[in-house]
DNA sequence: CCTCAATTGAAAACCGTTTTCAACTTAAAG
DNA sequence: CTTTAAGTTGAAAACGGTTTTCAATTGAGG
């Protein structure tokens, strides 16, 4: 989804929910899909400190989970105690490979997996609302290879 | 592993590391390998209280931790916010289904997935270290089937 | 026993997250 | 334009699970 239907998505979502535009709420959109992807909350908050020192820690937190609400982020955590979130660019899922070395994200998607998920689930009565798929290991810039 | 074979690699380990067999830490052991898996410090603690009021929770979240580092008790954090410890019972990993209705907690373990985790990883340069796959929905008795 | 390092439990500190609340904006009404 | 009501903001406090602190206690070796 590009720049310009995202902050559409979002406004529409305001507008439907009866709250409000602001200039914070632009603001952090903007930074967010600029920024790289996997931000935490903090990181977030703090390259919008650059810009705008006036914008508060709460406000990012709370437009964040605003975004995910609306469908436009997704928050993921990856077991360093402190959420992320991620731009939901494209409709499709996907997992994550994460280098313990250097903290690079590659993200994947592999169709052979979701499905045996959903055979193994099923054999044991199962039915997968969701899933969380995490490889850590080491990237090739890290380990000899 | 047995429950005496499991006591006896702590009693080693303690040993080794030049720590102390306490009656605390013999408490803790055996009501962990007693009471269900997956329990959260918070859960042992309450479960050992009624046996031993006098026991700190400190002492159970830190001998916990023991536990984890002799290598036979694994942490797993399912999203709920807090730390769950299981018996590293069998040497084989095993990975989670877990009910979002009633919070049963079911293994499995399926070696295509594991397979095809490797050849993931490989094609993106990475050599898995550890991985976490859970798999959410719902159990057979809390769902329609 | 004695000694000394390890252990314990209560309480405080920690840390990311979430809430509170008075001041401030926004958007719609007048 | 005002005015008004409702939503928003940011600083600070509260929260909740985890971890540490520290004085008192206990365990193992001498
Ligand atoms: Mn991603
Ligand atoms: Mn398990
Ligand atoms: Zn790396
Ligand atoms: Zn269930």
């Amino acid at each position: 989804m590009g720049k310009v239907k995202t902050k559409n998505k979002f406004n529409d979502f305001l507008l439907t929910q009866g709250l409000k535009s602001t200039n914070q709420r632009e603001l952090i959109l903007e930074e967010f899909l600029c920024a790289g992807s996997h931000l935490s909350t903090e990181e977030l908050y703090l390259r919008l400190r650059r810009k705008n020192p006036r914008i508060g820690y709460a406000t990012v937190h709370r437009t964040l989970k605003l975004f995910a609400e609306c469908g436009i982020a997704e928050q993921r955590h990856f077991g360093d105690g402190q959420a992320r979130y991620e731009a939901s660019d494209h409709d499709e899922h996907h997992d994550h490979l994460i280098c313990v070395a250097c903290g690079k994200i590659v993200e994947f998607e592999d169709p052979r997996i979701e499905e045996l998920q959903v055979e193994v689930a099923g054999g044991h009565g199962f039915t997968i609302e969701r899933h969380r798929l995490e490889l850590y290991g080491c990237c090739s810039d890290c380990c000899q290879g």
